[in-house]
Parts: structure tokens; C-alpha cells; sequence
DNA sequence: CGGCGCGTTGACTGTAGTCAAATAAAGTGG
DNA sequence: CCACTTTATTTGACTACAGTCAACGCGCCG
């Protein structure tokens, strides 16, 4: 690798290079033609954020959508009584932002190191007007986030913790899909126990008993705080 | 009125009439010119739903996405033990459906009787490749679900019943924006404690001694199973 | 070595779930 | 309009589970 940051190279004037970016045929803007995306990168710029740090997913005006290019971001928002809740997880190639609104208090943390192309939203919209591929596009990521966040309703509704957390890494287990058929396959939580407490609506504490609990069924088994290996799919998915 | 169903008179051929639609300037087809409604009305049909009758919000087909007209329905799933978990309510003008995607298993069902504009899931979207102005409305729609829906995991991840009450109430006061300032405004609740619970992750009986709770804490007083005068705003949205 | 961040464990309390029964509301037919 | 049936909601007693506060263990870095 060439540069610091592995698989882009902004030119010295700060501008886009779509040509090797790493999401360039999974993003929102893979719709687009060479000379669409040409013209998308005029009005967008690169960021990266150091683990921890927040990008305003609304708060600020001037920024108000990105795709993810590397990394992974939490989306949260604080509750009045200052109490930490999370909505989901941003992976590499991920949409976020809202467009067409009055701003939201969500925003987006980084878990880890994250590259972000990042758009002002206005400017944005108006590419979104001339472009129906990438509108439908967002349209049908905005749906799936929709579908991802009554996943969350159904699962933190559920009454029992064991229940909550068994659903939790059984929809983790989905959404790594590791490749090559693997009997007893691993989890790697993205989230520390604090996150994932905030997530599942719950207490690390209780967190930490729950997961001594699974692991007492035999149904995972712990490697450090955040490997977790399966060692009975079915009856997780059950 | 001349007909049995106030404010729509289909043809005789079942066409829709789109000129005396109760909801045509608040819908999403309110951004489309007369033309084009008339267009968008020969792929679509009307529907009459009696209470507790439900659509399949996508297990069909060819029923796939829909404008609420008149009554209101409530969107819900069954979780893989049978227990049924509310995702939201949907008020006339509002719009139900996922596009672009393999089907989902939520369910709609009237809450009382429903009258609904239907339209088959391709030609919809056929319709909307041509009309940009009606995928943005589309789109701002969704954009605005998925905040809902985000403030119901905000709703249900409280760790206390009184507090997931007292939120939910907070919600459909400013959702029903009673006209005229109202120091004591009431709120009609439109589901009853089965669905209310089903929709705050919780049972009847502890549904039953929150409002018990409230009442007695003289924030709230009950008229009748779903009528109930909110005798303290401040305290409630605080 | 000692402090610090993160996770686990323990003891205790409070709150919500469960089963069962009583009461209130709504619907039905005379 | 009233008596009766059916359904919806409330209340009670009990249990189990999760929250709270506090202490401990562990790995990491200065």
C-alpha cells in the first residue's frame, strides 16, 4: 500500500478518487456512470475519524449524508435523562443521513477508525432531483434500515434478557454470513459491553450474567470479551 | 351523502375517483398533477377493510403497497412464538409497503373499518421510475417511518413500565396536535391494552397498574378503556 | 509497581411477569 | 329499555427476573 489510508489515494487537491475506492460497486453511488460519479465527487470530500470520535448525523447542517467507506459507526442518540441509546450499526458501504427533514439529535460515532465520503445534504438533494437510479437506490437502503430497525423493536421487546441477547447474536450471525460453510462459526462483537447493554436496553451487568448463562447452556462459548463462538446454531436460531 | 362510503364515489368499473379523495392533497400522490393521478389511478383499486380484517403487507404479491384513506390500521408481526409485536399505527393519507425488495412478514390489520387505495407492487414501481417527485415524497415518507420507529426503540428501551407509558402518551399528544390550545388536552387511545402492550413490549395486567400509577400520581385521569384526559403536559413530556 | 479501563460476581431490592379471580364495559336479543 | 352474555380491564397474591450499588479480577500502560 501506497498511501496511510489503504485503497484511496485523494488526489493533492482533496478531490475523490472513485477510480480504486473500496466500496465503489456495493455503495449508493455504484448506480452511477464513471462521469455521474465524476460529477457526485465535485460536491463531496473525504473524512476519517479517529475510533470515538462523532460526526453530527443531523446537528449539523453543512453535513448531513455520507457513505461509509471503512470502519463502522454506531448510530445513537441521547435520551433526556442523558442515558445513551443505540440504533444500529453502519458498516463499509453504508448510507447514512437525513434527507429531506428537519434535523434529527442521532449521530454517528465511530467504533472504529472510519472513512467517510461525505456530501452536504442540500447539494446532495439537488443530484438526487436529476438522478432516479440513486434516489430508488436510497429509497431501498432507507427501506432496509427501516426493516433493520423493527428487527430492533422485535427483539429488545422481548421480555426475558436471555431472549434479547440469544436474538442479538443470532441476527449477528446472519449479518456476517462468514463464508465457507462453518460448523460452530464465530462472532465478533463490534460493540463493547456498555454499547451493547445500550442497544439491547439493559444493564452491563445483567449483560454479563446473560452471556454466563448462554455459556453455561453450552449453547456459546467466550474467547476474550468480544470473540464469541457458537457452538449450537440451531438452537440459537430456534 | 350519496354513497355508503363518505367522500368516495368509485365509478361503476370500479375506477378510482381521485378528484373527491378525502386525502388527495395530503397523500403522497398530492405532488402528482391531475394527469398523472389519473394515470396512477387506472393501476390501482380501492379496498374496504372491515376491523380486524388484515392485509398482507407483503406476503401477497399483488397486493403490495397502499394509501390509507380513511380508518386507521395498525402494522404488526408475530414473533416466532406466537406473540404478536406492534410496529406502529397508521393514520389516513399515510402510505404502507415495501418496495424493491423480497417480501417481509409484517402484517396490517384494521383497527377499525379502513378504506385503502391499493396498487400492485411492479406497476407501482414503474410508475415511480418516471416520476421523481413522487419517489422523493416516497422517500421522505420512509425517512420519516424509520425516525418513528427509532423513537419507539427509544419508547420500549426504558427500563421502567411507568416511564415507556409515560413516553407513549407524550407521543400521541403530539401526534394528535389538538387544535386550539388545550390546557388539559385528551388523548384517545386507539388500541386497546392488548395492542398497547404488544406495542410497548409489555402484559396487560402491568399496562393495568401503570395507568393505575399515573393516576394516582394525578398525571393522567381514565373516562371510560380509551379516553384519558391528561391532567399535567408538563409532567408528561418533561 | 500502581493506577486505570473494562468486565465479572455478589447481595439485596424493586419491579414486572404469571396465574387466578373479580369487576367493568360492550354487545345481543327480547 | 332492560336483562343477559361476552369480552375487556382491573386487582390480588406470588414468584422470578432485572436493576442497583459495591467489590473483585484482569489486562494494559505508564
Amino acid at each position: 500500500m501506497s498511501g496511510s489510508h489503504a485503497g484511496l489515494n485523494p488526489d493533492p487537491a482533496g478531490r475523490l478518487a472513485c477510480a480504486d475506492c473500496p466500496v465503489g460497486d456495493s455503495a449508493v453511488c455504484a448506480v452511477l456512470s464513471p462521469q455521474e460519479k465524476l460529477a457526485l465527487s465535485g460536491i463531496g470530500r473525504h473524512r476519517i475519524l479517529a475510533a470515538g470520535e462523532r460526526l453530527f448525523d443531523a446537528g449539523d447542517d453543512a453535513i448531513a449524508c455520507a457513505t461509509l467507506i471503512s470502519g463502522s459507526l454506531k448510530l445513537s442518540r441521547l435520551d433526556e435523562d442523558g442515558t445513551e441509546r443505540l440504533f444500529g450499526i453502519i458498516h463499509p458501504s453504508g448510507f447514512l443521513g437525513r434527507l429531506f427533514s428537519t434535523q434529527t439529535d442521532t449521530t454517528a460515532t465511530a467504533l472504529t477508525e472510519a472513512k467517510l465520503c461525505i456530501f452536504p445534504r442540500r447539494d446532495f438533494e439537488r443530484v438526487l432531483a436529476d438522478r432516479p437510479q440513486l434516489m430508488q437506490q436510497i429509497l431501498s437502503r432507507t427501506m432496509d434500515a427501516l426493516e433493520e430497525s423493527r428487527a430492533l423493536v422485535e427483539l429488545i421487546g422481548r421480555r426475558s434478557m436471555k431472549d434479547r441477547l440469544r436474538g442479538f447474536l443470532a441476527l449477528s450471525l446472519r449479518g456476517q454470513c462468514t463464508p465457507g460453510v462453518t460448523e460452530q462459526p464465530m462472532i465478533d462483537l463490534e460493540l463493547d459491553r456498555a454499547d451493547l447493554a445500550a442497544l439491547l436496553g439493559t444493564t452491563i451487568e445483567t449483560l454479563s450474567r446473560q452471556f454466563g448463562a448462554l455459556e453455561a447452556d453450552g449453547l456459546i462459548a467466550r474467547d476474550g470479551n468480544r470473540r464469541i463462538k457458537i457452538l449450537d446454531p440451531a438452537a440459537l436460531l430456534g
